[in-house]
DNA sequence: GGATTGGTTAAGCATCTGCCTAACTATCCG
DNA sequence: CGGATAGTTAGGCAGATGCTTAACCAATCC
């Protein structure tokens, strides 16, 4: 992609850097200051700054500055998207799953009739 | 990153792009050949083979061949990682923003006792 | 067997990512 | 005021990504 100008694009691009699932994870017992969340992460202030921005374009941070510290802390509404998502496609085919016809139908080349319904 | 070593990162990773979000969609109504997924979309067969190379990857899809057509099918364990991963952060998180000072507490400076437990 | 259909490999290219360092601004402390 | 602290901006670089075209292999089909 050139730019990943959905939503869910940036919210799941977001999610897909350990740093930043760090990041979430140490926001998700509370907020905290940028340079709060740099001290235990291996890379210079700047990155983090970076990498925070990342987060807070997909929705799922929200920042304030208060004096000379921005505070940061969680914001739900994007992960509720991204779940959704998830959910979706987790309802569609585990039900589909169990309809044993689907594996065998994968060994046996698959498209041959596979949309029975 | 580097390369994206953990599980997570490349499940998160596959799913951050919206023609492999596309082809899961397409797979969730069952199992087909790569011609088929190729159809409706507009790049080259090549581009859309290494899609599917990626969401195989990231353990979202299998595929086997059979005679010259390759079938591909869904497998639902990848996704629940993702979802575990989203699931417990909104635990976490959700239950927070319940406790009403959480907001207030990042309007006012963040981390000044943000733990409180 | 030769053309077709379905897939695969290889090479190349523009762009994006994640990181760094250096330099700069904006508070706050004494 | 002068120094320390917290953050921000800018520029640059190595490596990853998403795509393309061209060439190639392998089952079918006639």
């Amino acid at each position: 992609m050139l730019n990943q100008s959905e939503p869910l694009d940036r919210v799941f691009h977001a999610l897909a850097d350990p740093t930043r699932r760090a990041l979430l994870e140490r926001l998700s017992l509370g907020s905290t200051s940028v340079s709060e969340l740099a001290r235990p992460l291996p890379m210079s202030l700047p990155a983090v700054l970076q990498h925070i921005q990342v987060l807070e374009t997909a929705g799922l941070v929200r920042s304030a500055k208060v004096g000379r510290t921005r505070s940061c802390a969680l914001q739900a509404e994007a992960l509720r998207q991204a779940d959704g998502w998830i959910q979706a496609r987790r309802r569609e085919w585990e039900a589909r799953l169990d309809r044993l016809g689907d594996y065998l139908e994968t060994l046996n080349g698959g498209n041959s009739d596979g949309q029975s319904e």
